[in-house]
DNA sequence: TTTAAAATGGGTACTACTGTCTATTTACCT
DNA sequence: AGGTAAATAGACAGTAGTACCCATTTTAAA
């Protein structure tokens, strides 16, 4: 009878999981919470065997509960869930060492054989995203080196950049942040070297689509 | 007792539908379906009096259902479920006479809210929306000209907003479309004009965060 | 305390988009 | 048959971002 803590902060999403892992006796769920901080809480207080946390939730997001846990050298099997096939956050989630990254698109069964996987020490990745392990298996392997990030960025340029997803000029961010617009426009050069992104507009570009990120 | 009718594309989200819906008496769910057609097929069917609706779904999205039994003058209350907060698609489910119009954020509480008052012939919408409701009410008092919107833009100009989203300049698009880079630039500005954008890169910024409506 | 990284400011040439015009050819509706 | 909307093509001036360079100062790390 494995432990089971879900942490979700939709709460209609929270009953599916819930009625979908109760429906299998080998499961048995001690604790559901609709907010990050709470969720490393409970895991601290109740050492479920398996914590499934969703990547997006107030407080503290489910990657950062995942270092904490570890931090402490909690003895927890953390599935990730997400909303989206982000391969940033696929990415970030499998260097954390997590034992499975599942889709909210998963069905009830990919679910439940999620949960037995784990249980039984092996782990979990939705179909949909075996393009990335792939991706990252050869990458690792090649030695390449890492991927552009957005962790390579310094704050001054993550600031920058979410100047820039409103589609504010240089010379409007360089008034904002009372430095000179070339200043501004330098920065925006080194951003594109980090992210190799080349031509025009192709940096406005990647702060819109990610801006929900920085 | 009334009968149910829910579709949704996330088989965990939907058991949790299920799950709300069924620890009240009052409602019977008749069917639940994954899909647009496999919904209106069944609400033909089955003449549920309530339907529950995912927006986005394969085959036929909510809104493009809720128009079919429009047509057919079926008596079926809807009840549009949705991921985001997007006005857009907020005002036209308005515009087609939904009764319910609920985030997927809610609490089964709310859920629960929005099914007995739709259920004794009043409405329901999200409490993150009212700024909406109340924009909406304001720009129809005041006899203001049909909002910008998508709607308005002719086939090429959408299909010219596509290749903006994937911020190809004007020179390539006429490339690829085999017509003048002069031709492209026009149909910029007109749409520039229909939606009401001023400025440099209002309209890549606009065709970015739009790409999943075209 | 020396070194490296980050932040600051600048120069110049080039390219793409914007705003504001005019004009012609299709295609569809009444 | 005549009118309207859409698609096509162009001129021209102005603005902003990109791709190269360069240098100085501040801050953090070794």
């Amino acid at each position: 009878m494995q432990k089971i803590l879900v942490a979700d902060d939709h709460p209609i999403f929270r009953q599916g999981l819930i009625r979908t892992i109760e429906s299998h006796s080998s499961f048995n769920i001690i604790a559901e919470v609709n907010d990050g901080m709470q969720a490393f809480n409970k895991i601290k207080e109740l050492k479920p065997d398996i914590a499934i946390l969703d990547i997006s939730m107030p407080n503290l997001s489910g990657l950062q509960i995942v270092k904490k846990i570890q931090n402490l050298n909690l003895d927890v099997k953390i599935i990730i869930l997400t909303m989206y096939t982000d391969e940033e956050f696929f990415s970030q989630a499998i260097d954390l060492d997590i034992k499975g990254y599942i889709l909210k698109e998963s069905t009830a069964e990919d679910l439940i054989v999620a949960l037995k996987n784990v249980s039984n020490g092996g782990s979990y990745i939705s179909p949909s995203l075996t393009d990335y392990v792939i991706k990252l298996g050869r990458e690792r392997r090649s030695f390449i080196k890492a991927k552009p990030s957005l962790k390579n960025l310094t704050p001054t340029e993550r600031k920058i950049l979410k100047y820039l997803a409103e589609n504010k000029t240089s010379k409007q961010i360089g008034d904002d942040l009372v430095i000179s617009y070339k200043t501004v426009e330098n920065h925006r050069a080194n951003i594109r070297d980090k992210l190799n992104l080349k031509g025009l507009n192709a940096l406005l570009k990647f702060a819109i689509e990610n801006k929900s990120k920085l």
